[in-house]
DNA sequence: GTCTATAGATAGATAGAC
DNA sequence: GTCTATCTATCTATAGAC
């Protein structure tokens, strides 16, 4: 069943691993064709006789890293001998080992330069790999959410606030939350909130 | 004391709020200068007699903007009438009157592609006219935070969420929280979290 | 299948006439 | 002070030789 790869194959392959590495890092508007190129070692017109554009080329580099993201969540889910407070720490830890400038960057910037499909296409790859795998998270009957809150409503605010937490530029106002311990503390902001709850409101 | 406005100050002025309403919109790096010198009815070139760069003319425009920011944060710090919820409600609200597309199209998404100068700059704008006066909030005798949030963590958190609530990516996935009240509703979650808390941890 | 060359668009910024 | 014309850079994508 092991199929041998063709040399057009191959190509493929490493463009997509060069994308990979350059989107997650800059974001689709910020990653030229030939940073790409470059990256693979080959010509930047080369690229398009293995894809019809670089929009292509990112959705196919969300495909592969939303799997990826999907199985980390998935993992974390999977471990009832954890406290749930540490699962969801060891799911997010996972997260920002695949997005090293965090899912905004690569996912929500990326929106507004695709064409109509492809902004369809993200949102529905986003919803596969990102919320519904979270949803799961909090749908576990030992995850205790605020009453208002819906498990899916939960996954999406985690993942923009997390957003927020690793943003390059939480550090310009000064020293902030991003000098302390990024993990623990952020995560505990997210799910408990900043404030007390006055008695009723 | 009142000086008359030379043509050039009227022109410069226009110049602002055309660059305004567009920067505000779309961000720093999809507004050209074209666009902003369409909607002052003026030549692309014309501009550069105002301003050395694009960097100036938005730097400028954040100065304005965040003086109006402080100035509906610090109004509704002192509604000692209001609860506190109700406060910082009004004060989003207002804040999102004056970000049509959030804050963080105009503040965080521009960062990146400003001068190391103007990332100091604007880091210094963004710290006086959005954090501190949020932070006065949060000092207030009468809103009590959760223990181990400090008051300018708070304000810092509090902005990056909100964000992440008008986003217009966050409608890709599906119907969301946006489809909801995107008021009370929203700023709850980020006050007081997600989740209930653990007896103990 | 990959290359060189280049088309075609758009951006920020400048030169110089008026 | 504003205009027309243009420079320079960069981008995505295509044409066509090899």
């Amino acid at each position: 069943m092991v199929q041998e790869q063709s040399r057009s194959e191959k190509t493929r392959e490493l463009i997509i691993n060069s994308a990979r590495k350059v989107f997650l890092e800059k974001g689709y508007a910020e990653t030229s064709t030939r940073n790409i190129a470059d990256v693979a070692g080959i010509t930047q017109p080369a690229m398009y006789h293995h894809f019809n554009d670089k929009e292509a080329v990112y959705l196919e580099v969300v495909n592969r890293v939303g799997k990826d993201v999907r199985e980390v969540i998935g993992q974390g889910v999977l471990k009832p001998r954890l406290q749930p407070l540490n699962r969801i720490d060891e799911i997010t830890k996972n997260l920002f080992d695949i997005h090293p400038k965090g899912v905004g960057i690569f996912i929500h910037e990326s929106y507004a330069h695709l064409s109509p499909a492809g902004q369809r296409k993200l949102g529905m790859l986003y919803r596969m790999y990102y919320l519904d795998p979270l949803t799961g998270y909090f749908n576990l009957p030992e995850v205790k959410l605020r009453k208002e809150v819906l498990p899916d409503e939960a996954a999406d605010i985690l993942i923009y606030s997390l957003n927020a937490m690793f943003s390059s530029f939480y550090r310009i106002g000064g020293q902030s939350i991003s000098t302390r311990d990024k993990g623990k503390l952020s995560l505990r902001l997210i799910l408990f909130g900043i404030a007390e709850e006055p008695d009723e409101q």
